[in-house]
DNA sequence: AGAGTCGATCATGCAGACTGATCGCTGGCC
DNA sequence: GGCCAGCGATCAGTCTGCATGATCGACTCT
């Protein structure tokens, strides 16, 4: 342990540092901790006296502290360590409640339409005593967020993704496909309409999703800025819209109802990439074993999954 | 910090757990620790006060005690933070050292010979105030053992590298070359020997490498146990034993020094994946510039290389 | 049954962490 | 230019709480 090189050291220490950080004065971050300022100015001293180093730099006079590049560099550690303790505290909390314990999954809406119903079915025959519980965002890194302090076992989520404690594995490759309304005759065209194509026609997006700012970046490459006529975080008002003639919508296949009578699909033809969906959990957490069962449970349902698609 | 969810939890609580792990007694981790046995005891009895459960279970009478598996979860993430304490000393003390401050390498033999010199002298060409120490070892392991605890800023690896808290990119892919004396009927052959073949020769092998264990397992493939007449670490004994007629080696050909006139390279038939090189550094430690600045000079120096032996 | 080993517990002593008050410094304001 | 407000450093005092040493109870092995 830190025994042999910082003997002295308290997480206390760690605390009051990033406390300092945050609030950009020694008497904010007192009051912040419930100190007082004498006692935060012991211990960033106790803190400098065992790394040997100045880690706050005091401007002196009424202005704002800041952290030296030392200081930043041991505040980066701290959250890291921060991060490990919450770690410890999800995987000791779900060990207490032992196997019959909760097992939290992140999801977003097209996952959660198409592939969860299966996956959840045989997960649960298979482990009939774990209770999955779902949470659902229309942006992954909210769900990775709760993955990183323990609030969720797993998520689902677009690789590549943000960086973090994380590790994941790829479940499926969706492709995207133009939604258009049945009558439309885009609908009818044999050849795939080009980049340059999609790039005039009313574009129906999303708003806050990570994976539309790629795409939308990516239709850019073409010369002229899309035209998104109306957002939407909602799989099912987008296609809505659609029908409606409001515009056609690039989406990935996955968040489309193809069984829609109103709408059509179209290949779009310049090569946008996939996007990626894969399972991603908290890279220092423990694996328990109904989460690691889930995990290559979803990878069958999505082999299955691609191989249906595939072929059809 | 977690003060939100653990109130009272300190690093002492996480040594003293790790010290019985380690000891399998009370008394014996005290004393380990330099504290007395009924300190431990106080310590444990507040840490499970803190996390609410039991984490050392006591058989009681005169065997050793073990930890619980919420014991063992705890004792797993206090060795990760233990890791990122010790990063956090080794970024500190290199940020006081400067940017003179010594840039700490790992290296083994092959890689120092080939591809070492021409990084080193750009390296130094371009970041004059950074003196470069060097640290060899025959196996890789040992060397990012070195990188974990923060004694050296990057090392050589083989890839796929041992679980740890590591990144690294890849260098080059070294194929693998059957080495044998220069009048050998072995160097006249056009048709390249079968592994088959290989297991029927006298074979020079190393004697810890993590790769030539690899080689030997795939050599084993092929039926018949390879038949090992010596084993050295060093290359240059490995290649004098061949010239002198002692058996035939199957090596990186970054070991191989060609212009040896004893020897001659043989292309092997199998299919022997090539060994990959990379270069690694700790996940959780600072990048500095100078060590950033090492990795691209040498993907840009092994590029060349990879370019060079391609050509030839 | 007795000896020996181990952890738990208790009273005690003491280090050190926090408090509250005070001082010195700096920048902004009149 | 002088005053004031805000900030951190410092110091003495208090008190929490950690470690100590002795003792007790539990258990195993002989």
């Amino acid at each position: 342990m830190q025994t042999d090189r910082w003997p002295g050291l308290e997480l206390r220490h760690l605390i009051a540092l990033r406390a300092i950080a945050a609030e950009g004065s020694f008497g904010r971050a007192a009051t912040s901790l419930g100190y007082t300022q004498s006692a935060i100015s012991q211990q960033i001293a106790a803190l400098e006296r065992i790394v040997g180093t100045r880690v706050v730099s005091r401007p002196g006079g009424p202005r704002r502290v800041s952290l030296t590049e030392a200081g930043r560099v041991l505040q980066c550690h701290a959250e890291g360590i921060d991060a490990r303790l919450q770690a410890a505290y999800a995987d000791v909390a779900a060990l207490a409640a032992g196997s019959a314990g909760p097992l939290r999954v992140g999801t977003y809406q097209s996952v959660g339409a198409r592939v969860l119903p299966t996956l959840l079915r045989r997960f649960g025959t298979a482990w009939p005593d774990v209770d999955v519980s779902l949470t659902e965002s229309a942006d992954d890194g909210e769900l990775l967020a709760l993955v990183e302090c323990g609030e969720l076992d797993v998520s689902f989520c677009v690789l590549p993704m943000p960086a973090g404690p994380f590790e994941a594995v790829e479940l499926l490759r969706d492709p995207y496909v133009l939604v258009v309304p049945a009558g439309s005759p885009l609908a009818r065209r044999v050849r795939p309409p080009t980049l340059s194509e999609l790039v005039e026609l009313p574009l129906i997006g999303y708003r806050q999703c990570r994976t539309a700012l790629k795409v939308e970046s990516h239709l850019r490459v073409a010369g002229r800025e899309p035209r998104i006529v109306f957002r939407s975080d909602d799989n099912g008002t987008v296609q809505g819209l659609v029908a409606a003639g409001v515009g056609v919508a690039l989406v990935p296949r996955l968040t489309v109802d193809a069984s829609d009578p109103a709408i059509a699909l179209v290949e779009p033809g310049g090569q946008i990439p996939p996007r990626l969906i894969g399972l991603a959990w908290h890279r220092d957490r423990r694996r328990s074993p109904a989460a690691a069962a889930l995990v290559e449970e979803a990878r069958a349902v999505c082999r299955e999954f691609e191989g249906r698609t595939a072929a059809a």
